[in-house]
RNA sequence: CGCGGGAUGGAGCAGUUUGGUAGCUCGUCGGGCUCAUAACCCGAAGGCCGCAGGUUCAAAUCCUGCUCCCGCAACCA
């Protein structure tokens, strides 16, 4: 019995935003889970180093490849202890030990006869700039333009997938369990019910593409992007005959954008290699910020190192992990993340500590009350709380862990309920001792199972929690190791001891003053916290940007697009500028002619679906759609704004 | 007819596989308690479960058609 989970290995072209930080953070809480019910766990997280961006990036930064890699790696391993995140092994697919790992698999892979030489792609639309396949064509001609594409061919290694999709079907069909939630095994299924999946092309000519990991067979060539990557999840395990390969087979922890090559390309490659395949595949879905996706562009990305330090760090791991219906898209805002903290934490969990600790010292001196006769009102709780430890257990470990941490929340409201019921200060004033000690025992002895199941998500209170309750974790010890023994067992806590005098877990946080913003302001808030977020601009970079005044001579609608616009546009240059716009759906081509606006007339060219743009339209978020800057006054065109 | 997801009280969601009086959290209103972090507990208001048909004794749930939203892919410089 082991524990092996991973993230995806991170591409190292950009800080990690709430998303990977999510996705590490389940890793995390996972095999904490684990840890508790004494399994021995491996939890692997990493950076993906290789590829085409690396290498531009790394242009841009004017630095090679390599000590660029290493930069961005480093930043990135350093990232995760400040969210409370253990993982216990590190991969970077620039690893010596990574690479010969992969060129091993890929000797593997063509030594069992599923490798070969074969002609790339094929049938070329320079209008899309695109391969297309044999069957997206339409009688042979481009779907979009209706033009008959140029056969191109480049020659490449071939990984055989299609040999084993269907094997691949049947284990799908056979393991409910392989792919979760069941949405995303679904769409996998219509993946392979669909036939468009082909072999797969893994090399890159090294004359294109050189940073990357040589061909074992042929040196003229690197491996394809995917095949390196996925490699890391046995490769970060060392030789296949070694110690710490037992882990294998091990569960893959993604986010949806990743399903195919995770539910297709590598159980295929393992069946291939003649491996076992991988578990389970938990496939989370996406944080929203205001209902859309976070995008570096937007200005909405979500930092959650800044807002660990603002609301602190178990606050935040208990959001992500009981806000988000594992599967589904989630949103995330301030106001929510201080509804769950004020609601959940400080009102429910943490007053609950804070009333029984103070309770206690008030009555006992602080020190742990002896147990009493069970009674009915007793006995209908402890069979709640069984019910909601169990369901806790069950769910946490298959990833539904809003459904779990609601679960266990049921008991929170139980116990803050059963000390209204039994009125412990009445107990007092009655003089009735015994029952009162037996009273706050119970809601004691509660409170530290509670205590154990948050460990996973919050370890930091969880073991406060338990010193509170004088239960202080020796250092370097497990809290447990039999954690489903530990939560059926009927007392734990001494008679006696001592137990903290009072407890202040979870501060209430205030309510941001910023008032919610109206539903039809929401885009222009977006736009102004993308302006705060950026760092300042220079000056000089600022200027570097030329916008100008232009009149609309032309317009008309983009002959093979929906939304675009091709607008003819006077710069007060010799000719008119042709600018492709994604106006369409705000603006109709009469109502643009004659308009004068600002352009940015310095942007590179770019062809966009068959035409080429040589400027960008400002626009700016407005009611229904958009609205198009301009100038109040007649200004001549060309005119330099500054 | 590109692929997929969704539409349930003011907000966010569960329930749909295996039809049987609509549930949870937050919010609102009223009450209770005093141990506690203006917390906790109880109660109430508020829903023709997107629309239209159909099957059935019975439909949020099954079938058919439609509308609208959102991802991905494209056509966001």
């Amino acid at each position: 019995m082991s524990f092996y989970i991973t993230t995806p290995i991170y591409y190292v072209n950009a800080k990690p935003h709430l998303g990977h930080a999510y996705t590490t953070l389940v890793a995390d809480s996972l095999t904490r889970f684990h840890k508790l019910r004494g399994v021995p766990t491996l939890f692997l997280t990493g950076t993906d180093e290789h590829g085409d961006k690396i290498v531009r990036a790394a242009e841009q930064a004017g630095r090679d490849p390599q000590s660029f890699v290493d930069g961005v790696s480093a930043e990135f391993r350093a990232l995760w202890p400040k969210l409370g995140i253990e993982y216990d092994l590190f991969i970077r697919t620039t690893d010596e030990a990574h690479k010969r790992a992969v060129q091993a698999f890929l000797q593997r892979v063509h030594d069992a006869g599923d490798m070969y030489f074969g002609e790339f792609g094929g049938h070329y639309c320079y209008g899309c700039e695109r391969f297309y396949t044999e069957k997206e064509l339409e009688e042979g001609l481009c779907p979009q333009h209706k033009s008959k594409p140029e056969y191109i061919s480049e020659k490449n290694y071939f990984f055989r997938m299609s040999k084993y999709l269907p094997r691949l079907k049947e284990h799908i069909l056979a393991h409910p369990d392989f792919i979760r939630p069941e949405r995303y095994r679904n769409e996998v299924l219509a993946m392979l019910e669909s036939g468009a999946l082909e072999d797969l092309c893994i090399s890159r000519p090294k004359s294109r593409l050189s940073w990357g990991i040589e061909l074992p067979f042929d040196k003229d060539f690197v491996c394809y992007v995917w095949f390196d990557a996925l490699l890391n999840y046995l490769s970060a395990l060392g030789p296949m005959d070694g110690e710490m390969f037992r882990f294998w087979p091990g569960r893959h922890l993604v986010a949806k954008d990743i399903l195919k090559p995770h539910a297709v390309f590598w159980p295929t490659m393992l069946m291939s290699a003649g491996l076992p395949l991988y578990e389970h595949l938990d496939v989370h879905g996406y944080w929203l910020v205001r209902d859309t996706k976070m995008s570096k562009s937007l200005g909405n990305v979500v930092d959650p190192v800044a807002l660990s330090e603002e609301f602190g760090l178990d606050s935040l791991r208990w959001f992500l992990l009981r806000e988000m219906h594992f599967g589904s898209d989630a949103s995330f805002s301030h106001e929510s993340l201080i509804t769950r903290i004020n609601a959940d934490l400080a009102n429910d969990l943490g007053n609950l500590f804070s009333r029984v600790l103070s309770m206690n010292a008030k009555y006992f001196s602080s020190a742990c009350p002896p147990e009493g006769e069970e009674t009915e009102d007793d006995a209908a709780l402890r069979e709640l709380a069984e019910n909601a430890l169990q369901n806790y257990t069950l769910l946490f470990p298959r990833a539904r862990f809003d459904k779990a941490l609601e679960g266990l929340w049921e008991l929170v409201r139980a116990l803050n309920k059963y000390v209204d019921a039994q009125a412990p200060w009445a107990l007092h004033k009655a003089g009735n001792s015994a029952r009162l000690g037996a009273v706050l025992r119970t809601l004691l002895e509660w409170m530290r199972k509670i205590a154990l199941c948050l460990w996973p998500v919050m370890p930091a209170s969880a073991s406060s929690m338990l010193e509170q309750l004088g239960q202080k974790p020796a250092p370097g010890m497990p809290l447990c190791t039999d954690l489903e023994a530990e939560l059926s067992k009927r007392g734990a806590l001494v008679t006696g001891a001592l137990l903290a005098p009072a407890s202040n877990l979870f501060p209430r946080r205030e309510k941001a003053e910023v008032q919610q913003p109206a539903a039809g302001q929401a885009k222009a808030e977006k736009t102004s916290q993308a302006v705060s977020a950026e760092p300042a601009l220079n000056f000089e970079d600022f200027k570097r940007v030329e916008i100008r005044i232009g009149t609309v001579l032309k317009a008309e609608k983009h002959p093979d697009a929906d939304k675009l616009l091709r607008l003819e546009i006077d710069l007060g240059e010799n000719a008119p500028r042709q600018i492709i716009s994604g106006l369409a759906e705000h603006y109709a081509p009469q109502d643009m002619v004659g308009r004068r606006l600002c352009v940015v007339a310095n942007l590179a060219p770019r062809k966009i679906r068959g035409l080429v743009s040589h400027g960008m339209v400002l626009t700016a978020p407005a009611e229904n759609g958009l609205a198009l800057l301009g100038v109040d006054k007649a200004s001549p065109n060309g005119s330099l704004v500054s």
